[in-house]
DNA sequence: AACGACGCTGTAAGCGCTTACATAACACGA
DNA sequence: TCGTGTTATGTAAGCGCTTACAGCGTCGTT
């Protein structure tokens, strides 16, 4: 049912064999001008559309380049494909996106399904549980990971910083002169939430306060529902530490809501610096993360990595740390 | 470079024909179930992964649409990729996303890049000189637009009631006592946002009330800047009508920043309900388009009509109107 | 005038897979 | 025992394209 008019339709309207009608409409030089327009008039008139599958196939190479993600939803996934797709734009490729795998099979399904479509794989897993999935995943494919994996670092990759990311939030807060510092966490399953927390722990530590974590599973609901508890204790925090931009926005609103003043009663920062956190009043401080940075160097890694040979090139490929930068607003700034 | 190890391998392997390690790979039933376990064990020990191409290309069927947007940046596309990916999933289809195209010529050429690839195409182009593109687009490929073509409405699509929205808005504002009410325009060759500003227009005409339009483009900065505009006047407006919600972001900032009353000095209302019009302070008021409901619609349409048959089938497909809902939040109830 | 070099064109062999069709194996009833 | 139906397996023909290679005029040389 596909585009029906194929390359042979075209070389017999020109009156011409197949390979030239192919290398004229593929712009080789190695026909006559004469030839040339006639197939491209052929093609013209019969509307002939490429066949990609079959070009692919012959060539073995698509110009596409699959994305794995977790989820695509909210404007970190959103930023994260953004930088992805000026990227693939940059470099000619197109995209084959995939969202939503809650585990680690369902991503490495989503990988073998991408298997002969895309020259090379985007990739993020933040899954704890991810040491299996280095193993199922590279198929002789071009591989780059997005924000680390499990169990080993042999993949090239683009990881945030998340320990010192969170180390700083803390230290930002503490020195605001905030000494009852909670810390709303990311999902325990989920690597950069790990991470994080790990800075969040560490930085108390240092400051010699005692922590307080609620959990969170990074989306607004799990912030708003936070601060409920919080707000039932008999102490407040003075200062909030969200795992993610939604939560701290989700805290924000619980906040205001019950008429506490960000940040005079309690400073607030969050991370990843996802576009609404200016929007938001007070807009909230953060770690950026450079999200759309992300998205776009790994797509510049992982097309060097398809143009300079392939597989065995990507083991050599080096990871790049990407240290988030503090961001200070009005949610966390007393002067 | 791809997955390496084919079919042939495999069958070599099980010691069996390829016909036989194909039926076994795909779960037909007319296998011994010895030759299935020993292809499965043999596809697993090789780490065989199906060549999507090559499937393709054997059964014109590649369990993919293609998604062309005019761009992918902001809450609004992420919500209408992520109704899409929602609707995939249920079906099982991938998507092949292409964003950022300027103008008609730009998404054909991305339409025509996908050929081959896709069972069918969702497509956004809501651009005011799209006359010719229905007839350039459909290479026999089902095809659902989103939110209406230039030309003809011969195609099947899914397009919001941008009139009848904006004609609710401008009713809305003058209940609540506005009398002065000005618009933020979205781009001038959008047809959506064409659709709206005659909303508005014949929505102040209704009111005998005089119009005031200001150029925008559906960016925040669009919005701010209007603002701006509307503040160097001798007289404010008293209602203000943003073609979508990011101009109406973008303005409830500026106002804030000028110390000017939401609601009270000037009423706010955007269009299309993204998730960041609840987080603004006030929150915006809108008019809820169901962006996510339209992906996953289109996608189901889209799926549909691929079912069903092919392009014929999609000529007698009815097109949804979807008729956009008034969301009333604080920023334009004065009660 | 004959010969190689050169440039355009056509033929055909795949790319990895599915699948119609042929074949073979086997069980059954007559 | 033979024919027939049934089922598992193999053979091979594509799907639409690219591309190595062969073919064949043309032209410049000697």
């Amino acid at each position: 049912m596909a585009a029906s008019v194929t390359l042979n339709d075209v070389a017999k309207a020109a009156g011409v064999s197949i390979a030239s009608a192919s290398r004229a409409i593929n712009g080789l030089d190695n026909v006559t001008e004469e030839v040339r327009e006639r197939v491209l008039a052929a093609a013209g008139k019969l509307k002939y559309v490429p066949h990609g599958a079959a070009r692919a196939l012959a060539m073995s190479r698509t110009n596409t380049i699959g994305v794995i993600l977790p989820d695509i939803y909210g404007e970190f996934f959103s930023e994260i494909i953004r930088g992805i797709d000026v990227g693939a734009r940059a470099s000619g490729l197109h995209i084959l996106v995939s969202g939503s795998h809650g585990d680690v099979k369902e991503a490495v399904k989503a990988a073998r399904a991408m298997a002969g479509r895309v020259d090379g794989l985007l990739v993020m897993a933040p899954y704890a549980d991810a040491d299996d999935l280095s193993g199922k995943l590279p198929f002789n494919l071009p591989l780059v990971m997005m924000g680390g994996v499990g169990g080993q670092a042999d993949l090239p990759s683009l990881v945030v910083d998340n320990y010192s990311g969170a180390l700083e939030a803390v230290r930002h807060l503490h020195e605001q002169g905030c000494r009852r510092i909670a810390h709303i966490a990311g999902p325990e399953s989920n690597l950069e939430a790990q991470d994080r927390l790990r800075g969040y722990l560490d930085g108390l530590k240092e400051a010699g306060l005692s922590p307080q974590v609620l959990p969170g599973d990074f989306t607004d609901g799990a912030g708003y529902a936070a601060v409920q508890t919080l707000l039932a204790q008999e102490q407040m925090p003075d200062g909030l530490f969200a795992a993610n931009d939604m939560m701290a926005l989700g805290a924000t609103l619980g906040l205001r809501e019950a008429g506490v003043s960000i940040p005079d009663d309690i400073a607030i920062i969050g991370f990843d610096d996802i576009p609404v956190t200016r929007y938001a009043s007070p807009p909230i401080s953060t770690l950026r993360a450079g999200v759309f940075d992300i998205g776009r160097r790994s797509l510049e890694l992982l097309s060097a990595l398809i143009e300079r040979g392939s597989a065995e090139a990507s083991a050599s490929a080096a990871s790049l740390i990407v240290r988030p930068e503090l961001v200070v607003r009005a949610s966390s700034r007393r002067r």
